[in-house]
DNA sequence: TTGTATGCGTTATCAC
DNA sequence: GTGATAACGCATACAA
């Protein structure tokens, strides 16, 4: 009995049973007489047995564990989202294993590589940053692999998604600068490869048309990193030019965002009077800077939420050849707070 | 082949060889002619073969995976930590299971089952706020499962643990305060059940005895929740009864902190020229709020790395009757940002 | 009402 | 050099 763990044996040769009928007792199943049964559940309560689910995974080909890969854990947003995976997954029974790529495309590819291995039974993911070539997820489809893509989804078709409508946010955003009567605006934008930036940028530009203003495309400013010193050193290059300059930042993300407040504090300007900032994501410390920035606010844990239901759902129908894909789109909410309130 | 999951079957079948050739084959076992090596080793490539972790689970009694239980992935520290974890665990072969608890014990108890159902190979777990009775760990202990505990840690004998020096950090914010000129102080505690509450509260309290200055137990305050709302109740009810008020606080963690200098701020108290704040754990936030929050960072990172070697080393000297405990204490550093500078 | 045999994918232990 | 068999823990089709 090592570790404490009894199985269906010890119990069969205690009772002097055969392990199929204490199979069958455990499980309430129609022709076992109450005796063997009480007998059956008695002794099991007593050793405290609890079925091996490894055992049980490979006699079923079904190991209710499901993948999550996800860039980073210590992004606000995704442990929002992880909370919402988890909560639908242990309700319904089922375990998570977690990866995290930071970032990286070969990580990305390894860690799928092992969670297949262990035979999960689906898999959500939202690549990383790196990640530009979609054959790995293409081949997981083509097997009609459960697979269901959150926040970053990749443009193939046929595929399962959750994604919030970061068009609509980043015009939600602009249109809000706009009617705070700022003139000249500035985008610092995401990762080129992530539809999420594309998506915002759009939103952004679809706003300012709409609005009859100047797309000024030298205040557009790709961030690769996302990173605060990032946008720290892109906002001072872009001030310390001096000429005409933007009254107005939308950041395609708050740690950008809070980046551009902190280099135009050191240069002097006061944040809303001279400059507004939105940005994007309503990580925690927006509401504790000073101003309070502004923000998209997305709703991660319903994301984690309804990704996991739509995975489980996959994993249930896999035989019926549905092969269709399906997105759903979360609204996403503009928090006014004070960076943008002229 | 389900799921283009070929296995050693389909390559024996293939190829007319029995099953334990394919198997030594692959593992270049002696006593394999190089002409079959050759063959099942082209045919495994060309079937893109990968051995089912499952069946080798079973077969091994042993998973090559880790549990981890944490409280709270939103919590910035405790993400750090995941991060730490993941790195070795990954870098060892071991596939990582998380579960949050929510601090709910409840929820911790099940988790642990779950995972053991899971074979498991080792535990690494930071307990709930909830939990007071530590009998489901003493029980794996007694079993001489690999279990390794990482800044909460109960207090229970012989247990491998990893903490950082709560005491030590809490004297040292406390007596950076007491060297900036303030004179009357303030602490926001922790939960009672956790160790680090009380060791962070000894530490306080010390760097005030060896600076003779007295401890007003009335301005001593449990904060069970750890919420920004909590802190501003508390501190805005203290403050608003006027008399004598402390000019310095020390919290236990950042977050009650940053809402103690939001009820300050909002009763128009000049932070840090009136009061001093200093916080906990370094989360993101802090050097972006305004004062910049001043607070002890705690390395995460290094705290998951180590956690994880020891329990690798745990699982690998399983057998080895060597039950004796060890305690690894990191240090910590006190930032000194504007909000403690008088 | 219960037992026997078989298989999930793999490998260790014999045997040839 | 290679193959047959058993075993990890469990569930189930088939017998009895």
């Amino acid at each position: 009995m090592k570790l404490g763990q009894a199985t269906i044996k010890d119990i069969a040769k205690a009772l002097n049973v055969s392990a199929s009928t204490v199979s069958r007792a455990l499980k309430d199943y129609p022709g076992i007489s109450n005796e063997t049964k009480k007998k059956v559940k008695e002794l099991a309560e007593h050793l405290n047995y609890r079925p091996n689910a490894v055992a049980l995974s490979l006699r079923k080909s079904k190991s209710n564990t499901i993948g999550v890969i996800i860039p980073e854990v210590v992004h606000f947003f995704f442990s929002t989202v992880i909370s919402g995976i988890e909560e639908v997954a242990f309700a319904n029974g089922y375990n998570v294993v977690l990866c995290q790529t930071n970032e990286k495309f070969a990580r990305e590819l390894s860690s799928i590589e092992t969670m297949l291995d262990n035979q999960i039974d689906g898999l959500l993911i939202s690549y990383s940053k790196e990640t530009e070539d979609f054959n790995h997820f293409q081949k997981l489809i083509d097997l009609n692999f459960p697979i269901v893509f959150f926040d970053r989804v990749p443009e193939i078709p046929n595929t399962v998604n959750v994604i919030v409508n970061d068009f609509q946010g980043a015009y939600d955003a602009t249109k809000h600068l706009i009617d705070q009567g700022y003139k000249n605006f500035a985008h610092l934008a995401g990762p080129k490869n992530l539809t999420i930036s594309k998506k915002r940028m759009e939103g952004y530009k679809e706003a300012l048309e709409d609005h009859k203003i100047d797309i000024n495309p030298e205040w557009m400013f790709h961030c690769p990193e996302g990173s605060k010193e990032e946008s720290i050193r892109i906002i001072k290059t872009l001030y310390q030019k001096g000429g005409e300059l933007p009254d107005a930042i939308f950041a395609s993300n708050d740690i950008a965002a809070a980046g551009a407040m902190v280099a135009l504090k050191d240069l002097g300007y006061q944040i809303p009077a001279q400059v507004g900032v939105v940005g994007f994501s309503n990580w925690q410390f927006c509401s504790m800077i000073d101003p309070p920035l502004s923000t998209i606010a997305q709703p991660g844990f319903k994301m984690g939420e309804i990704a996991t239901s739509l995975l489980l759902t996959c994993i249930a129908e896999k035989d019926t050849s549905n092969k269709e894909g399906k997105t759903v789109i979360l609204d996403t909410e503009l928090l006014i707070r004070q960076s943008s309130q002229k």
